[in-house]
DNA sequence: GACTTTGTTCATTTTTGTTTGAACAAACCC
DNA sequence: GGGTTTGTTCAAACAAAAATGAACAAAGTC
């Protein structure tokens, strides 16, 4: 049987609303510099500039993404720490807030992107250092244990700079 | 007139050798997570774990690139203060050294790649601020000026922090 | 001046990474 | 059970970024 032609507001080709389309815009350039997917930027900047929460199909309907994206980029982004399930009584769906404290969002990403590159880091150093006593040129030999030295040091100054990085962010 | 054919090393296929190669695929690892492109980190990569200052042919041979991507990337290196130019008299050649104080790397990122974005997103949080204006609904505009104040924050927490991270690194 | 060497530029190709959408699973409803 | 809604997965399509290499410029050599 046929409905009411406006019965919903159609939002097929609804353009995002100029502040939310900027605000969307500042965040993908933001997550880029970031090495995220664009998807990432579009769909935690308009969480984060809409005072309601928001579905998954909320987000397909107004960003135009694909279904797939927007699943996947929630995922991500819960992973940060960076949005927040909200429980919707009265509705199936799991809808959406971001998490606005820096302190969180940068600790997310220290905890996801770059920890574990730091530790794989230091992982391939001792490697190194192992393949380093076959040199048998005593010359190089000195050269290379003191690149390796500096590899070592360079990854222990980035270990001990999160921490403080995460203070400074949590103010 | 032909000359001997063992004039040179050959190298057409020359393999790098194991510590080398495991250098360069570590920084190349670095340099990802920076979101650099990967002949950045190979040829910083075989820089920094060579004793003698490389020309551009050499890092062609060597890392089995092109020409292209050398030159680029030695630029971009350059742009960064992570390699200087060594004059080599006898020699048309230029030839590079990698800069190994990662104050002077840390510096030089920050100066090339972190700063332009934070001024950018600076100015447009200002255009922002200013279409925030002509948002007719009150609570709706208190709430945006409130998420534009965070954004705002969040952008001086960044100035803040660049300074402190270089000091931290520079030692 | 003709030739060689060194390095740059940029249009094209290749590679890499992201997005899509169809198929599927899970949970709910009647 | 059959049907609906909500969300996930993943192979394929697509888009963005990087690498290539041919053409070129600049500077040196004979």
């Amino acid at each position: 049987m046929m409905q009411p032609m406006k019965d919903r507001p159609a939002a097929v080709h609804s353009a995002l609303p100029p502040i939310e389309r900027q605000v969307v815009s500042f965040f993908v350039d933001g997550v880029r510099v970031l090495g995220l997917p664009r998807s990432i930027g579009e769909i935690y900047g308009l969480l984060f500039i809409s005072q309601e929460s928001l579905s998954l199909d909320d987000l397909v309907e107004r960003l135009q993404i694909s279904k797939g994206s927007a699943s996947q980029g929630l995922r991500m982004l819960k992973n940060l720490g960076a949005v927040r399930e909200v429980e919707n009584s009265a509705d199936r769906r799991t809808y959406y807030q971001p998490a606005v404290e820096l302190k969180r969002l940068a600790g997310g990403f220290i905890r996801e992107q770059i920890r574990p590159h730091l530790e794989s880091g230091k992982s391939k150093i001792a490697q190194l250092n192992a393949a380093a006593k076959d040199v048998g040129d005593p010359a190089k030999r000195q050269f290379i244990d003191d690149r390796l030295d500096r590899l070592d040091a360079w990854m222990r100054s980035g270990t001990q700079v999160l921490p403080i990085l995460q203070k400074i962010l949590g103010q």
